[in-house]
DNA sequence: ATTTTTCTACGATAATTATCGTATTTTAAC
DNA sequence: GTTAAAATACGATAATTATCGTAGAAAAAT
């Protein structure tokens, strides 16, 4: 069974929001808006704005019980990456997830941590294709 | 010294030109819009258009020599792939390079023997991490 | 030579995304 | 209770991207 895809892909700036409510859980448009901030100046009802349209194109969902809405994403997290691979792997490294994930290793951020975690991974991996 | 960084970077159909000129090299319209088209509906003109703003933008140049123009990348293709991993990291991997050759290695393209190319590859960049 | 095909040029428009201002309501502060 | 602060609603607009149609020049086909 193919894994379920999603409709309509975020935009950059609505993956900004998307993650910092992936990481913090239910938020306010204040935090979000704080949040945002600390990268770059945005105006707050444009952050309001941004996600009232995130929550009619179904990506957030809002509890407006209290005064201040709490906004919550619908989307999953391992499913927008997925996807987000999925698509880059075709548009830029030529179908070759072995090109991006090289790409991704040389990033300067990868540490020695890092590349043995995957290390073990490859080989869980490696059961399932040989 | 910084890695120089792109601009501007190309929206999703301008990559689709983008790809096809590093894969065949220099192209004319027709010959990018026959590519594209076996993916999806085109319409010539709007390949044309296409082109002739990437080539305004600088993400092409051409040769106007012939009556059917030529063009070509200006763009290095393993910068712009740096460019995207990195700002994917940053936006939706949380910083983790890790997490996103994770994702790519478990991309179903993924072959066994791509797996065993990224462990040598893996165990270059550890000599250097150490 | 005439017709047909194949180009480029270029403007118009649709579609999408991002940004912001104003109005109004609710709460909090004084 | 009046004022100030903080929230949502919502429309307007800017900015960007994508799509396409028409015109006209050049080349090829007949």
């Amino acid at each position: 069974m193919e894994a379920m895809s999603i409709n309509k892909k975020p935009t950059d700036a609505e993956l900004e929001v998307l993650q910092i409510l992936w990481e913090h859980g239910p938020s306010s448009v204040r935090f979000v808006n704080t949040e945002l901030s600390k990268n770059r100046e945005v105006v707050y009802t444009t952050t309001l704005k941004m996600m009232q349209v995130m929550t009619e194109k179904g990506f957030l969902k809002r509890d407006t019980s209290q005064r201040t809405h709490l906004y919550e994403a619908t989307l999953d997290e391992r499913m927008v990456q997925e996807d987000i691979v999925d698509k880059l792997v075709d548009t830029v490294f030529r179908g070759s997830p072995l090109k991006l994930a090289m790409q991704a290793l040389g990033h300067e951020k990868a540490s020695f941590k890092d590349l043995e975690a995957i290390k073990k991974i490859i080989e869980e991996l490696e059961k399932n294709k040989r």
